[in-house]
DNA sequence: TTGTATGCGTTATCAG
DNA sequence: CTGATAACGCATACAA
């Protein structure tokens, strides 16, 4: 592997001289620029960020860490936020933690290491003073989650979404309406919560039904079991995920019910399965692409230690009705 | 930010000791280990990794690359790869590349400038040259994919497959079949294309429909627009994806078809998907997270500068029959 | 305009 | 067992 020294040996030039080619700061005249090039050409020379991140102390590169790759939700997200990155000469690097304190770490250390300059991370779910304790590492974003701590941070409003979704429901007749949370030390999960449960009070209806899942399919299918055996019956479901709602339609087809019919349900996030599932879910759309645009804006904007405006930004949400709900189809 | 001279400074021994201590070689009395150890702590010292794997020449750290981190086929095939590095101390970060030649080469420069040690390809679309470049910049493995050249692979025998799936829909007694094949630059939409060929050919039908989409749901739909006007109609459909099997399937009902009696669909790759349409996919399974494991087992063996065992690793697929392809359901 | 020399933070070699 | 020192590859302050 060559190096600069190489290259200087080759041009007849010394490493200093290279390296103001090679950055573009520093004069040169067009002759040893001509050399520089000819000898880098040559020995297909490549600079080595190591040596040159250690010197600047600074790697334009961030991690941008994930609870579950498997999740399509994220994939708009991560599309908005390369989009933004690449637009500033910045990198992404991707860490997956498949919801694991474990991994995450492994991915923090990056930042500690200096390997990276600074951190987005997606709808964590990690209690506050872990996350004061990595925003003492490096600069953090909080993406698609807030927290009341002062961070730095990009989401919907939850609490408002859900209301608004399980209005909907309650507008289309149901009085009986269960809900499936997402996991409780998740912060998000617990504002649906709370929409869901204001939604219901602000409408007189004492009666709830609340069943706690990880946001998969699978837990989906779990909770619709359980919900099968009560009596009597909701006649609505909200959940906060559309992989639950997706699970639980399953599920609830499987046992004879007729949805929407027998069961009306409304999910939370758009993934492309919603089209798919039959009937088509009726759900909260998230401005994905724009979350992960923000966010990365926010880092780049802290990383350049230029003033930082709102620290918590809230973008604005829509409720798409499909099928899944009964009512007026679109 | 502390640094190792902070703590040699701090526990009144040289650098060299604290990075005996640290790296746990060389000798040291547990008494000057505690001392740098309690300088460590108080510090809140973190070794900067640039400074280290610039002088160790190494990473510990590999890329990986993806042409699309929207496809969920890829979920399974990367905690495989995480499992395995992680076992082996070594670090996973992904690189999306949105199909773009421009973002995959951000992700090589990243081997290029040393800031990783290997890099795995997955379902590559570059010529034979372009990874022959690459493989001369450093270690490279191919999965999902395999290329006529001296590469590192993983991967199921596509061609088969592809042969069983159309011979399945032989079998039960369709003669007019189609194919969605996925975009001609990828070597395995090709290989896919003659397994459906071969079957043909091998049970003496001539006709053939072949349409070109490029894996997504949406290029299902969109060949299946055109699929409806063919006539005689296809009375079955092997698309070289699930997502576009599954766009297939959403545009046929659309259109008042019946699946499977109208029209019986396989797919490829099993994804989530897959079991939620309605009805739900027959489709070829590939060992996701397998594929996963030995692709960076290879890397890591490459690594460690051992021999490497064979050079293109094939793994066993499965056909998976569900409703849509009509004939005996599971 | 160019070269020399230094330092970024770490580890490994070599003396002691 | 420990310390001084060189080296990894590069960028920059300073001198020429």
């Amino acid at each position: 592997m060559a190096t600069i020294k190489d290259v200087a040996r080759m041009a007849g030039v010394s490493t200093a001289t290279v390296s103001r080619v090679l950055t573009g700061n520093g004069p040169f005249t067009p002759d040893t620029r001509r050399k520089v090039m000819e000898a880098i050409e040559k020995l297909n020379y490549q600079p080595n960020g190591l040596g040159r991140y250690l010197r600047k102390q600074e790697t334009r590169t961030v991690i941008v860490v994930l609870p579950d790759i498997t999740n399509p939700f994220f994939s708009q997200i991560i599309r908005g936020m390369e989009d933004e990155a690449l637009a500033h000469g910045f990198t992404v690097i991707l860490g997956n933690t498949d919801n694991h304190a474990d991994r995450q770490r492994n991915y923090v250390k990056l930042l500690e290491e200096r390997r990276a300059d600074g951190i987005i991370l997606t709808a964590v779910r990690n209690p506050q003073p872990e996350i004061e304790a990595i925003q003492k590492i490096g600069p953090v974003v909080l993406a698609c989650e807030y927290s009341s701590g002062m961070f730095q941070s990009v989401a919907i409003d939850n609490e408002q979404a859900a209301f608004e979704a399980t209005s909907h429901l309650i507008r289309l007749g149901h009085k009986r309406i269960a809900h499936f949370a997402g996991p409780s030390e998740v912060v998000l999960s617990g504002d649906r919560l709370h929409g869901y449960q204001r939604a219901l009070r602000e409408h007189g209806i004492a009666e709830q039904w609340v069943g706690e899942g990880d946001f998969s399919l699978e837990s989906g299918r779990r909770l619709m079991q359980k919900l099968l055996q009560a009596n009597p019956r909701p006649t609505a479901l909200f959940a906060a995920s559309d992989k639950m709602a997706i699970g639980a339609i399953l599920e609830a087809k499987l046992h004879g019910l007729k949805v929407p019919d027998d069961l009306a349900v409304v999910g939370f996030d758009d993934i492309e399965m919603a089209e798919v599932v039959d009937p088509p879910l009726t759900t909260i759309v998230q401005p994905k692409y724009q979350i992960g645009v923000e966010a990365m804006r926010k880092l780049i904007t802290m990383l350049e230690g230029r003033p930082d405006p709102a620290l918590q930004t809230i973008l604005p949400h829509t409720l798409v009705i499909r099928r899944s709900c009964g009512g007026r189809p679109e």
